[in-house]
DNA sequence: CTTGACTCCGTACCTGGGTCCAGGGTGTAT
DNA sequence: ATACACCCTGGACCCAGGTACGGAGTCAAG
């Protein structure tokens, strides 16, 4: 079935990893190209189409969402763009986790301390973490 | 209307500072009892109430989950828990938020690599960005 | 030529945490 | 008595990122 004609969408998503129903969803939703169809209809991908998934899923790994990723796509697409756009979306991503990063050592730092006032011991009447969370 | 009766929803609303539909939706959900109503249906809040929104909302900020909150709540309603089930919700969620943490970290370090590879010159074609990303 | 695996499409469903809406009934101040 | 704010309900909708399903068509091997 495959071959010269290209990979079908089962072939494509096995060796990309991921469910054939994604690679539809990501062609209804333009972050992937639509591919050319056999006389039956059937998608034929380009070998290309296993890298670019992948470009897909490590991108997304690094905190990208789905929109992100096709901006950046995009970009890529349109050769007048400069590295300097590129950059720059890749910086405020950067931020974007620093952000998240600090968000999260807060919550961190605050669940640590009212779980350091517990001793374990005793029934749950004046325990000290829910008399925490219940003060102001 | 309010007064020695209780608190309307719309009073607990306010003094919560969260939407009216919150609170019907944290009752649907379980998570907040179901208050008595007036003869004309309305749902008159006990005072308690508004603490015990805060308390939720607090704890949702430290990363909690309404389905783990509302497991923190039954414990609580249950006299022959202890405080060591409670420390132990407080400790799993510790892990889990750790967890979360040291993931964004790696993040921000592969994104901070790549990033770094750039100097922000030249156009597209052969950007360091996207080549890494597009690589292994 | 049949069987089983694959593909097509459209649509519905899922998670979590809400938010909004229509169409009705109340509460209260003037 | 009338205006206006508030409350009730069930249900739809939102976000993202998929996943599942059903009925129909297609492909390759035996």
């Amino acid at each position: 079935m495959s071959g010269i004609n290209g990979l079908t969408i089962g072939e494509v998503a096995k060796q990309a990893e991921v469910n054939i129903e994604t690679l539809r969803y990501y062609e209804r939703q333009g972050i992937l190209p639509k591919p050319p169809r056999s006389r039956t209809n059937y998608r034929r991908y380009p070998e290309t189409a296993v890298q670019q998934v992948r470009f897909i899923k490590r991108t997304q790994r690094l905190g990208f969402s789905l929109n992100e990723i096709s901006d950046l796509l995009f970009l890529r697409k349109n050769p007048q763009t400069s590295r300097v756009a590129v950059k720059a979306r890749a910086e405020v991503k950067l931020e974007d986790i620093e952000a998240k990063i600090q968000h999260l050592t807060e919550m961190r730092d605050a669940l640590a301390h009212v779980t350091a006032l517990c001793d374990g011991k005793g029934s749950i009447d004046g325990c000290p973490i829910l008399h925490a969370l219940e003060g102001e």
